[in-house]
DNA sequence: ATTATCTATAGATCTATAGATAATGC
DNA sequence: ATTATCTATAGATCTATAGATAATGC
């Protein structure tokens, strides 16, 4: 039963990769330890030789999933170029992200939930906010900083806003609507002063 | 033990509105039946009499909250004339409104755990959203009418994230900074176009 | 010998129901 | 007699732990 020490290594990065799209897809307490568990191909008492309790591996899901989402952002920026801020929006704002909530956006999926968790997932979540405003800042036109800071802040709250609206319409016409209408708002802001 | 069936009813209204209260502070899944009973001076058992289950009581307090909150909107959009809807950004976006969840919009607080609910849940928040939306095109510059839904659906989509992000950023500078960076982006379309 | 994992279970909690109780409303 | 509410509990589920197992790593 026993693994070598790197198996042991892979076993707890997949415990953490497989929370994070179950947490993202049904809720922090619409999945217990043990389907966690099962997701990743072990046992449910394994699982605290890896972690020390519940709330411990939401606050590393939840800070592993935003870190690899704001890395794929910059990566998108970067290979976009001038175009970076329209390929993020239509990336974001797209019904593939609505209907795959799992891989999508943290922030989107937890973000109203992490705020009644405890504090490492609240932590998470703020320093997830924070760094992400920062890969979209580096999207928009240049403009003095602080003005920039506002402008990022204010396209992800309405980028998140979107999301979280457009999943809960549902798969009604209205959701391909709200989707629609947050790009239509966001898009001319690509060369904005 | 047996009451009125004018008390009965009154018992019934109260459950929905302590319910929507819990559920809105502490989410769908964090409050149990005899949370909401103890919460409404009745007991556990007394609960299956007035609704079928909590799937149900749970679409019952979501459609009572949100037509609660369209019809509170609307009446500040009415008393405010001209300046309706600076007034409504002033008022969604502040601080008092982030610290009391539970008194406050049903889509900051459950619009993503809305989404994963069964049938009944969601659509009661899909219909809340297309008639939030007309109250704030109400409020919105004269426009074509097209153009008036999609400008009010973009400005709830940045409003409801921009209440997610501050309550996920927890009582830091964070969080006030999200609040004035929408309230910023928000206020000049109050006489765009 | 150490330790990563597994089996089994304790203890708490949650939804839902069954049956008793007692006051209303015919 | 009817019925709104209460007491009590069944059955499921969830977090966390204890002790056993077996393979690694000294």
């Amino acid at each position: 039963m026993r693994v070598t020490k790197e198996q042991a290594a892979r076993n707890r990065d997949r415990i953490v990769e497989v929370a994070g799209e179950l947490f993202r897809r049904h809720g922090f307490d619409g999945i217990g330890i043990a389907d966690v568990m099962k997701a990743a191909g072990l046992t449910h008492g394994g699982f605290y030789g890896h972690f020390a309790s519940k709330e411990d591996l939401a606050a590393q899901a939840s800070a592993a999933a935003l870190e690899a989402g704001r890395a794929r952002w910059q990566r998108l920026g970067e290979k976009a170029g001038d175009g970076a801020f329209s390929a993020f929006v239509e990336r974001y704002l797209s019904p593939i992200h609505r209907d795959a909530p799992e891989r999508g956006c943290v922030l989107a999926a937890l973000g109203a939930e992490s705020a009644r968790q405890p504090g490492p997932v609240r932590d998470a979540a703020a320093s997830g906010i924070d760094r992400l405003a920062d890969v979209v800042a580096g999207m928009l036109p240049a403009a003095a900083p602080a003005e920039r800071r506002r402008h990022a802040l204010a396209v992800l709250a309405q980028m998140v806003g979107a999301m979280v609206l457009a999943r809960a319409a549902g798969d009604s016409e209205l959701s391909d609507e709200i989707l629609a209408a947050a790009r239509a708002a966001l898009e001319p802001q690509a060369d904005r002063a």
